[in-house]
DNA sequence: GGATGTGAATGCATTCACAGCA
DNA sequence: TGCTGTGAATGCATTCACATCC
């Protein structure tokens, strides 16, 4: 099968593919062998067309009056996003949140393998976190190629964030899953996914000053308008 | 001044408010007094067009031939978020995610402020991690009240964040941050926002596999279609 | 009957392009 | 001249509704 050349794929439809893939690990696990679009859009909070025209834009994996196979469907959708295979990643940044990140179970049965780790902090630089030891940046390209990596998470803080992207472009990583708050800029053949605290609260705090706003409040002062 | 009633805010102009948000504060820490339109959307790879529809939803805020005034627009994009004052925030779990969100520096003079940890392990209740005494998930309640939190950041295992949920649901929290890899159920009136490292590397390895395909690939074997 | 896959219709969001102001 | 604010035009994404198949 030629893999997929997304032409007309909306980009939400690929985000939520994601999700699809964790619900139907779900059902699976509930020994469920067969499942409707409407069921699988309920349990996201989706309506039953939005799932079948998401997954109708990379094939037909359905059976009218069936629904869709389980065990099927997580192979063709781990197939799509291609975590049928594991993905060697590479992290950088051995702080608090780096930390986290090493011993965070949950991406091995992903697809994704955490397989080393740089910081540039020559006091940690050989020293053993969990299960790895933390390489010196200048390590970066020789393992990169020895290990086939494609993936890197910068885990590093603000002001080195972008110094680092620079670096892993230049080794030729493809993919970077940034934690730092700044926006990196990269070539455009570089992948880059953000993870933004600092963004997602402050929309957390937007809609519920909506809400509050909306039934009752506290006087407020002016401040022009 | 009234608040704001989002009336036809497009989602992606709150979410890119942060952003501006933040370049804005960079801006201002390189004494730059104004910004115009283009300047900024250049930081970020959007339009003029787009930062400047983005800030006329929420007000007048410009000066035709200046720009905008940094100081003022951050003044008035905080306020618009709900972030020119502090808020109170509770974290539940403090496994390895959880100490690296206490640990995190950041949350401060973004407008936020942790200020109090639960776990339901009994080995960890009443220990002290960092600047913060565990607490049992009983006094949730009391605790919410006490210190007036709206806010709530999840950071337990897959199985118990949708409890915890109902919990932080029923004692009145107005928003959560999810950082457990499943979709949480919540009334319409509680506001959610999700960090799902999942989601976000299969994005990452989505738009990889794209890549490589789209240039040369190992011969891969076929899998119907 | 029960479900998919999909053109057509609707609804959002972005971009254009320009009037108007400093 | 330089730049904002904004209707109008375009382009995406979602939803509808139905022909089709088990």
């Amino acid at each position: 099968m030629e893999n997929f050349r997304p032409e007309g794929v909306p980009n939400p439809a690929v985000r939520r593919l994601s999700l699809y893939l964790r619900q139907l690990e779900a059902f699976k696990r509930q020994d469920q062998r067969t499942i409707s679009s409407k069921q699988l859009g309920d349990s996201l909070a989706l309506t039953d067309a939005q799932v079948r025209k998401d997954l109708a834009y990379f094939g037909q994996f359905g059976h009218p009056g069936i629904g869709y196979r389980v065990d099927d469907l997580i192979a063709r959708v781990k197939h799509i996003l291609g975590t049928d295979k594991i993905w060697n990643v590479l992290l950088v940044g051995a702080g608090n949140l780096g930390l986290a990140l090493m011993a965070y179970k949950g991406f091995e049965n992903q697809g994704f393998r955490i397989v080393a780790v740089f910081d540039s902090d020559p006091g940690k630089v050989n020293t053993r976190r969990g299960a790895f030891v933390i390489q010196p940046l200048g390590e970066l390209q020789p393992t990169i190629w020895k290990l086939g990596i494609r993936l890197g998470i910068i885990a590093v803080p603000a002001d080195s964030a972008q110094a680092i992207a620079d670096q892993l472009v230049a080794t030729g990583i493809q993919g970077i899953l940034n934690f730092a708050p700044v926006s990196l800029s990269v070539p455009s053949h570089v992948g880059v996914s953000a993870v933004d605290l600092a963004v997602q609260l402050e929309q957390l705090s937007f809609l519920v000053n909506i809400h509050t706003t909306a039934q009752q409040r506290v006087p407020a002062r002016d401040a022009s308008t």
